[in-house]
DNA sequence: ACCCAGGAGCTGC
DNA sequence: GCAGCTCATGGG
């Protein structure tokens, strides 16, 4: 058990509900389980910037701190933004404080934005743990709790067809093993991905089949923590036509368009989802 | 029954 | 290049 502090933006609901993670499980008012890689761990609000862990210090160190990218400062984040040039983005940033760009796994992030395609948040989470429970490897923690990993490529392409379709992944089955492929045959690898730019890290996700650049583009926001990535869905398509019918600054906000995407995803499908939606 | 969901590929023009 | 259709599946 391991308590931090953190006076940046942390809000624990926001992130969960900001549509970027699908596996956190809440386990409390303001408490999740929470598997990355292979760790599991529970984290608690606290209040006042206070969260709880349920692994030691040394964990919260080597892994949780750089998945809640806690090194990153989203207050500066957000003060770029002035209320007087772009009143709409400024209010969603406000709504929308808390939120942070979570360092996940490239390959589960991958995976999980290609079954996204065409599905609802809750479909997308069941399909990914219907997936799991399929092929992830069983772990038990020093509590005695177990839970699934997030199968590895390998893992995935030893599934037969049934299996796969048992996921309830519909027409995405294809696009998973080709996902698959080209990353257990090296052909996609984020370290190079990192390095190479996110305009290279785009053209070379979007060569899988399946991948668009919509689903690129949040691979590359959530799974390469490439903060200028500008994942256009449908709630922001709608966002931009109506709010920024002279075209959005992209070139103004970079290179954090990403974070400032996510919190007008966060705002127009959590605040005030009846002036988006259709 | 109808429409939509954190879309993408394919066809036809 | 871009509009229109299709692709499984679950929820409103």
């Amino acid at each position: 058990m391991f308590v931090f502090h953190t006076d940046d933006d942390m809000d624990l609901e926001k992130i969960a509900e900001s549509g970027q993670c699908f596996r956190w499980a809440r386990t409390g008012e303001n408490a999740w389980r929470i598997v990355h890689g292979s760790r599991c761990t529970e984290i608690a609000a606290l209040g006042r910037g206070d969260f709880r862990l349920s692994c030691g210090e040394a964990e919260y160190r080597a892994v949780w701190h750089d998945y809640f990218d806690l090194g990153e400062d989203y207050r500066s984040i957000r003060a770029k933004i002035s209320r007087e040039s772009d009143p709409f983005l400024y209010a969603a940033c406000e709504q929308g404080r808390g939120i942070r760009i979570l360092r996940q796994d490239f390959w589960e992030t991958l995976v999980s934005f290609i079954i996204s395609q065409n599905k609802n948040i809750p479909a997308i989470r069941r399909s990914i743990g219907l997936l799991c429970e399929t092929s992830g490897t069983l772990k038990t923690d020093e509590q005695g709790r177990t839970y699934r990993v997030f199968p590895a490529p390998e893992a995935i392409l030893a599934l037969d067809d049934d299996a796969l379709k048992a996921c309830k992944l519909g027409y995405r089955c294809g696009y998973v093993r080709a996902a698959a492929e080209a990353v257990s045959g090296g052909l996609l690898r984020p370290e190079r991905l990192n390095g190479c730019g996110a305009e290279a890290a785009l053209k070379a996700l979007t060569g899988i089949r399946g991948v668009g650049i919509k689903v690129a583009s949040c691979a590359a926001l959530f799974g390469l923590h490439l903060l200028d990535a500008f994942p256009v869905d449908v709630w922001i398509r709608r966002v931009l036509e109506r709010e920024y019918p002279q075209g959005y600054p992209l070139e103004r906000y970079r290179p954090y368009n990403g974070v400032y995407q996510q919190y007008m995803f966060y705002y127009c499908r959590n605040v005030v989802p009846d002036q988006y939606s259709l």
